[in-house]
DNA sequence: TCTGGGGTCCTAGGACCC
DNA sequence: TCTGGGGTCCTAGGACCC
């Protein structure tokens, strides 16, 4: 058996867990920017928010009902994810952290010590609730797809008190054959349409499905999703969270900017973020992708007609993997120089590092000289400062000294748990 | 009417997740 | 005025090899 523990409006509930004011109030948290709604609270919801609404058209709702906002903390998140997730480490070896707010435990070897789940889950949800103040709900069944079932009605329906067990076939049917195809585990907003367009409406119903039509029509995806609510497991648990095979930095500037020395700027900046994560997974990149965009919702003042549109992108193919922020910054910069064109209200400017290896076993180039290992050394000796003295402390030069480009962050609360100067007090 | 068989590698596009 | 960011996996098709 898997649980499926998930965290209940999560980052609405970090903001609450600092805040007791927020209790019973209708929160919203904010993408990067303030742009879109991310995450609600339960009043928030109530109130017809949907998720991935823009902001700017909230205003009135704002007014009426004394909306709490907030920009997005993911320093507070991460840490208050972290702590979640060394609690579960308390009750099993086996814990596949699966987003910042959710987590798979492997149950299989504790039939002994928790010989009742419902018991143990209600256990967890205790001890996170005393320790954090951060609501959890509990799935658990035989695979990972029947626990994201488990874990939808443990949420929503009260009656369950927050911990569903799936673990007779009586209950897995009753759960499935209500189950809305929607809001299934690798069914997305088209394969939904296709499937309602099939007559198929229940996850039962997909589940009984044939191997061929599955294969055909969902790819080996599809099969394994119906082999899932079948009961066998496809998808297994992983513990240790493999290497990422891209990295990229993307956000958005606080307002249009059509000036290539500012973007220039930006993207030294965003540059030196993505090395860093690079570096802090031991990799390098052999190849850098530098990409530039308008605002695609953007209108032209005055007669209100879709502005002029650019999208560019440039992909060098470095001459040796590297983890060098000077070096990644400088092949960055050509490549923004090529794909850069004048006269658009740009929003964006972007780095992706791909093909990325091992940092400590790199391909030598035959005709190259090999990466300048003190640049490394030096970018190690970077990472440690930042950490420890803040965030782009040290940095390059052409990162510029103007911050108009940054992103909005209005509503932003307090990094509670991280910082010394931030810490809560008592009034 | 008839046109071999068996492979690899790469990329774009489409699906999905949080 | 204002519309997020960061990922993974699979498949088809094209190019190539002998």
């Amino acid at each position: 058996m898997l649980a499926l523990v998930d965290c209940n409006n999560f980052y609405a509930s970090c903001e609450r867990s600092f805040n007791p004011s927020l209790l019973n109030k209708p929160i919203v948290v904010l993408s990067n920017n303030d742009g879109c709604v991310v995450a609600r609270s339960n009043e928030a919801k109530a109130l017809g928010i949907k998720m991935g609404a823009p902001f700017f058209q909230l205003d009135e709702l704002r007014k009426a009902h004394d909306l709490k906002v907030f920009s997005s903390n993911y320093t507070l998140y991460g840490d208050m994810s972290a702590r979640i997730m060394s609690i579960l480490g308390r009750y099993v070896e086996e814990v596949e952290v699966y987003s910042i707010d959710e987590a798979f435990m492997n149950l299989a070897g504790y039939e002994s010590i928790y010989p009742d789940l419902v018991t143990f889950a209600n256990d967890v949800r205790q001890t996170a609730a005393q320790w954090t103040r951060i609501p959890v709900s509990i799935g658990i069944a035989p695979t990972k797809t029947l626990c994201k079932v488990a874990n939808w009605y443990a949420k929503r329906q009260p009656e369950h008190n927050g911990v569903l067990l799936l673990n007779k076939p009586e209950k897995i049917d009753e759960a499935l054959y209500s189950f809305d195809l929607a809001e299934l585990w690798g069914v997305g907003w088209r394969y939904a349409g296709m499937l309602k367009r099939n007559g198929i409406r229940t996850a039962a119903h997909l589940r009984d499905m044939s191997d061929d039509w599955l294969l055909s029509n969902m790819t080996v995806n599809g099969l394994r999703l119906a082999y899932e609510l079948r009961g066998l497991p496809c998808k297994l648990l992983e513990v240790k969270s493999p290497a990422k095979k891209a990295i990229c930095t993307a956000p958005s500037f606080g307002r249009v900017i059509p000036d290539l020395n500012l973007i220039s700027q930006a993207l030294t900046t965003h540059v030196g973020r993505v090395a860093e994560k690079l570096r802090k997974q031991d990799s390098a990149a052999s190849a850098i992708t530098v990409f530039l965009h308008t605002n695609r919702f953007r209108k032209t003042p005055g007669n209100g007609l879709p502005a002029k549109q650019y999208y560019g992108s440039r992909t060098v193919e470095l001459p040796h993997p590297t983890a060098s922020t000077a070096e990644l910054a400088s092949y960055a910069q050509a490549a923004l120089k090529a794909v850069y064109r004048f006269g658009y209200e740009y929003q964006k400017v972007g780095v992706m590092l791909t093909g990325l290896v091992p940092a400590d076993h790199r391909q030598a180039n035959l005709f190259n000289e090999g990466p300048d290992d003190r640049q490394i050394k030096l970018a190690r000796v970077v990472d440690k400062l930042n950490y420890r003295y803040g965030r782009d402390k040290i940095r390059l030069a052409s990162a510029g000294y103007d911050p108009s480009w940054h992103h909005k962050r209005q509503w932003m609360s307090k990094r509670y748990t991280t910082q010394w100067k931030e810490i809560l007090k008592a009034k």
